[in-house]
DNA sequence: AAGTGGTCTAGACCACATC
DNA sequence: ATGTGGTCTAGACCACTTA
């Protein structure tokens, strides 16, 4: 009675690779969402404890812990002390990654399409220069894109970025998303703050999103930060309702 | 010149407390997070590093390392190898926690109120059943709610729940939030999935939200599952757009 | 009493960036 | 060559849950 539904296929961490540089919490981590994700072990079933895991598995404690823990913050794994570690049951939904949308379309298997409306050097306004932390009136680059899917229009895309990316071309900009081509510059967005909201579509955003004039539309206002905590980009964009919504997966700590 | 702008008040971290029930790295944490947002340690600094902080402390490196990744996680700092940690720049805004909107509200110094609008037992529809997990036509519990925040209308919430909390009593329902009423039930929600959007108002919502009718509304669907795993609550709600936003901060891994 | 996850230690070696 | 964070080990003790 004791050992009742213990799940963990020993065959699935068989072959682990100890000299590459893929670490082993991230190999293990990695087949057990794996394995969640496709069923392999069920909603609602319990994992063995740690201690007997990190033995079949010839690692250490501390190892084991941390690829679970892994799992456990993408939402697809509960642990209760005194208890064990169990499977969330209910059909499980992707992370939110930080991703660009173009990335995001590309990834569903769409053909992302983009016209760049407008491309400028200005003049930072207060707002702009407070988010990016440079001089106000001092010059930014701004970018207006409309982005499609399969020649349906699903955002408009309004961005300010510091003056060093002046020579970002409008070519770059209409084949790659944003990130993508900052990214072969060596600028890599570690963190972002968004804020997600609703209102009428203003101006011309009802014809390019091609929804009714007044129409609802989404919207998401975002400051990405690099590698050295510099704010990088500053964006409010609005999306076809329809067409985009956002996914999250909270977990209480 | 090594040591220029090495950032770390040893005070702040003085008097930690080793006999009592909360974690080391906690404690570290949560000053460290508090010397961050208050501008003790201003953006753009850098920390000294891991090893000299853990023996200045007294503790060993790896606590000291994860009271360091706490806040990376929530955004506040970026780590480099070869580098070092440094505070990342620009206003931070707090995270989205896991809580409910009475909660949120009841926290931002309002008077939150709630009219029950509806609350019955109903047989579950397809959707309502694979959601909770439940037979399909099996009874569930419907709640519908108006929330209000000083007196204005904030979001109308519409939630289902399995046939064990019948017995939660439309009164609890208008002093407390949901989350509050589990929670005194011994239910903690742990893991929750939500998908944001937006739409036009429907029915008798523009009314409930003192809005122009088929005006915009954001949207919210969430499952929430307890310390099991175990479906929870159901629930797609509406907000008053100027009202209310979801705010997140996200981090790459 | 037995079993579980939660915390903590004191090292070790490595990969990466800078000088 | 040096300094940084990233990974990994092999234990220890504790708090909590169940029986």
């Amino acid at each position: 009675m004791a050992g009742d539904e213990v799940y963990w296929p020993d065959e699935l961490f068989a072959d682990l690779d100890r000299t590459g540089p893929v670490p082993l919490y991230f190999q293990v981590s990695s087949r057990l969402q794996e394995a969640i994700r496709s069923g392999a072990i069920p909603g609602g079933a319990r994992l063995d404890n740690e201690i007997s895991i990190s033995q079949r598995l010839g690692l250490s404690r501390p190892t084991v812990r941390r690829a679970i823990q892994e799992v456990v913050d993408k939402g697809l794994l509960v642990r209760r002390r005194g208890i064990g570690t169990q499977v969330v049951q209910g059909q499980v939904t992707r992370q939110v990654e930080l991703t660009s949308l173009y990335e995001d379309l590309q990834s569903a298997h769409h053909e992302p399409g983009t016209t760049v409306l407008a491309h400028d050097t200005v003049p930072a306004t207060a707002v702009v220069a407070e988010k990016l932390g440079v001089a106000k009136g001092s010059d930014v680059i701004y970018l207006r894109r409309q982005r499609r899917t399969d020649g349906v229009p699903v955002a408009v895309l309004e961005n300010y970025l510091p003056p060093e990316f002046a020579d970002i071309t409008t070519g770059q900009l209409e084949s790659h998303g944003l990130y993508q081509v900052l990214r072969a510059r060596g600028v890599t967005i570690r963190v972002a703050q968004q804020k997600i909201g609703a209102r009428r579509a203003q101006g011309d955003e009802g014809e390019l999103l091609d929804i009714e004039k007044g129409g609802p539309v989404l919207t998401m206002e975002r400051v990405a930060y690099d590698n050295s905590g510099r704010a990088i980009e500053y964006g409010h964009h609005c999306y076809r309702p329809d067409m985009y919504s956002f996914e999250t997966t909270l977990v209480a700590k």
